[in-house]
DNA sequence: TGTACATCAGTGAACGCGCGTTCACTGATGTAC
DNA sequence: TGTACATCAGTGAACGCGCGTTCACTGATGTAC
């Protein structure tokens, strides 16, 4: 009788995974990607200095697949979770203003939230990514733009399904999305920095979305809003 | 006769400012601050190696200090340029809200072209500071959050010296003015690295300010918007 | 089913190099009397 | 005004160390016939 062999496969991390993932404990703990050196991550994953070349052929090369990984899960994570409140839609005319902005407030609300909540669950990813967008590595900067106009697309698409608002073309939303992107960048490191605050931060980041979004509908359709009696989220 | 001795003082860099310049040097070329090393720098400064220690105690130290040098001069930049439009100051209330936020407009305009003009002429300077915010020494971070600090409250001031806004209290003010300090490093990096969207980036920058000024007189003033005919600059 | 061979992840020793840091020293400038 | 001394920015040689990279080798696993 033998262990059955699947089992084993899966609990065996193989030697490219143990460089990565000690790439990432290493990054994790203040220091960037970048900074890191090849013997160093070799010797935290177990192995001997030049293993490292049977799986990388140099530091970006790593650094790359790490990002990917990352922000697969990323994608992945966010994705799975907003499904849930895709319950019907609200269509944001002048039927009803007031009843629909409140309805887009809770979206937002929950959008906040569920962003913060994962970027708190895998807070080292998170700071390394961030670090390495602004970082010495072109390549790696370059797949971390990426990865933001991908989430962007994404935003842009589930504001599209979720609230419909006829007055905002695509590209109108594209471009808050982006936007709200890239400030979630600054709000989500203050929500690790300072635990105490983060209430706080989580009705600043509703209030960013929120200003965008009724100063695009002001310009657009002042109407609606003079019927809607908005609301600022209070921190 | 000899050389008017003030002179030669000006024209011959300290050992101290040779370090510091080199050190700016270097890290504007792809690298940070944080991956230099000490010979390299006494090396580009035309120094020994061991000179560094005769000025500095250790490289956060150097990056200290260059960092305070540059921040002073990026704000003594800000505030000397934009002491030229202001001329009188818009008082936003309902006697003619069209005129004003037309006029509000206009110095946004200005606002965000004398900030991009800024970091175009300080080109790798702000992109060391940028890099270096989000960087490897605590540090450095820290005295950089603290100058996007001094520069929103720097705008905070200014807003409320050019546009009187009744509506808005000092503490929406100052919300708005991080909001868009933040933001600004992405449009910033976006203005150097594209010089052929230049005009688009400001557009977006423009659309941005008002987005969020016009978000939030709409959730405190809506009578004030509807009357004012708002429109978005194109990029 | 067995055998021969190729592939592949891993090892250990060795290389030359640039690094941060220390030491003892020099020569110019400033300061006290 | 001159002299003695202290301070200070700079030099050059030397140190031990960890780095990235290369080499020849091993043993396990996969593949062809």
């Amino acid at each position: 009788m033998r262990a059955a062999p699947v089992k084993a496969e899966k609990l065996v991390q193989s030697g490219r995974e143990r460089l990565m993932s000690a790439a990432m404990q290493l990054a994790a703990t203040t220091r960037s990607l970048a900074s890191l050196g090849l013997r160093e991550v070799a010797r935290h994953a177990g192995l001997n200095p030049n293993t490292f070349y049977r799986h990388f052929s140099n530091f970006d090369d790593l650094g790359l697949a790490v990002i990917e990984q990352l922000s697969g899960e990323l994608r992945k994570g966010l994705r799975e979770r907003r499904q849930r409140p895709a319950a019907g839609g609200v269509l944001l005319d002048a039927s009803n203003p007031a009843e629909a902005l409140r309805r887009a407030q809770g979206i937002v609300r929950e959008s906040v939230k569920l962003v913060l909540d994962f970027v708190a669950e895998h807070r080292e990813a998170y700071v390394v990514g961030i670090r390495e967008m602004h970082g010495t590595s072109p390549v790696l900067r370059k797949a971390l733009r990426k990865v933001m106009d991908t989430l962007a697309d994404d935003m842009t698409e589930d504001v599209q399904g979720l609230l419909h608002l006829p007055v905002l073309t695509q590209a109108d939303v594209r471009e808050i999305s982006g936007m709200v992107i890239r400030q979630m960048t600054f709000f989500s490191l203050d929500y690790l920095e300072h635990p105490e605050q983060q209430a706080q931060i989580r009705g600043q980041a509703e209030r960013f979305i929120l200003l965008l979004f009724w100063g695009a509908l002001a310009a657009k359709a002042p109407g609606l809003l003079g019927a809607a009696q908005l609301q600022f989220p209070e921190g």
